[in-house]
DNA sequence: TGCCAGGCCGGGT
DNA sequence: ACCCGGCATGGC
């Protein structure tokens, strides 16, 4: 059974892949730009993120010296392109505070922390939930925690292969408790289901006959998913 | 033009 | 344990 649903993952993600192709994410080519934009990003569009992201990549601000030191006034003018721009604010200065308080502000000194243990402290900071510690975890620290966002909730549910009301924890061990460990795996399977949210499946088209998953309505439904989930 | 985007928190049941 | 309003900009 396990190794049935394994091989059903594998498929829907080989069928992904083939369809858009290596989409080389985290788009952010440092450890602490993936970070902010992990931040940044939430509830948000990415075309916002860029913008904020570009005026701080412009006053060199995506440094963890000059985030803890910048003024919160001119932090929050500077990201106020990706919306909620004050809490947001607050959030990246939680986290950099964090990572000063606990880590001398060193971002390597904080992934040597067990995963584990770190998931949770990160979870501890005031606007850092799991999504986005799972992708500061996935995506900064090459750490194999799987990534959950509403597009997985949404695609996997519609196909009957979750419950409509998983939670977070449900969700994510769909997914780790069904596949190896795979750090490069976990990063391009998510990438490659925020793709197919962002453009196919967009609109809950029922019978969409360009959708890489379309051929699930063909496969046999798994007739006790809820006991794996549970 | 109204709706939505790669969530999360806090207060109320 | 859920449920919901609030947070905010830019693109379609």
């Amino acid at each position: 059974m396990k190794k049935q649903l394994q091989n059903l993952l594998l498929k829907i993600y080989q069928s992904l892949y083939d369809y858009f192709g290596p989409l080389h994410w985290w788009p952010g080519d440092s450890t602490w730009e993936i970070m902010v934009g992990a931040v940044l990003t939430q509830n948000t569009n990415w075309n916002n993120v860029v913008k904020a992201i570009q005026n701080l990549k412009r006053e060199n601000l995506l440094s963890p010296d000059a985030l803890y030191k910048v003024e919160e006034n001119r932090l929050a003018d500077l990201i106020k392109p990706s919306g909620y721009y004050n809490i947001k604010t607050k959030r990246l200065k939680n986290l950099v505070n964090f990572v000063f308080d606990e880590y001398q502000g060193s971002e390597d000194l904080m992934f040597k922390e067990e995963s584990g243990i770190l998931r949770e402290k990160l979870l501890s900071i005031k606007g850092i939930g799991p999504e986005t510690a799972d992708s500061i975890l996935l995506y900064a620290g090459n750490k194999p925690f799987f990534v959950v966002d509403s597009y997985t909730r949404r695609i996997f549910s519609r196909h009957k292969l979750i419950p409509k009301k998983a939670n977070y924890k449900q969700i994510q061990d769909f997914f780790s408790l069904n596949l190896e460990p795979d750090v490069s795996l976990f990063n391009e399977f998510h990438a490659q289901i925020v793709m197919l949210g962002k453009t196919i499946c967009k609109n809950n088209q029922p019978n969409c006959v360009i959708c890489p998953l379309k051929f699930l309505k063909k496969e046999k439904r798994l007739n006790n998913i809820n006991v794996l989930i549970r």
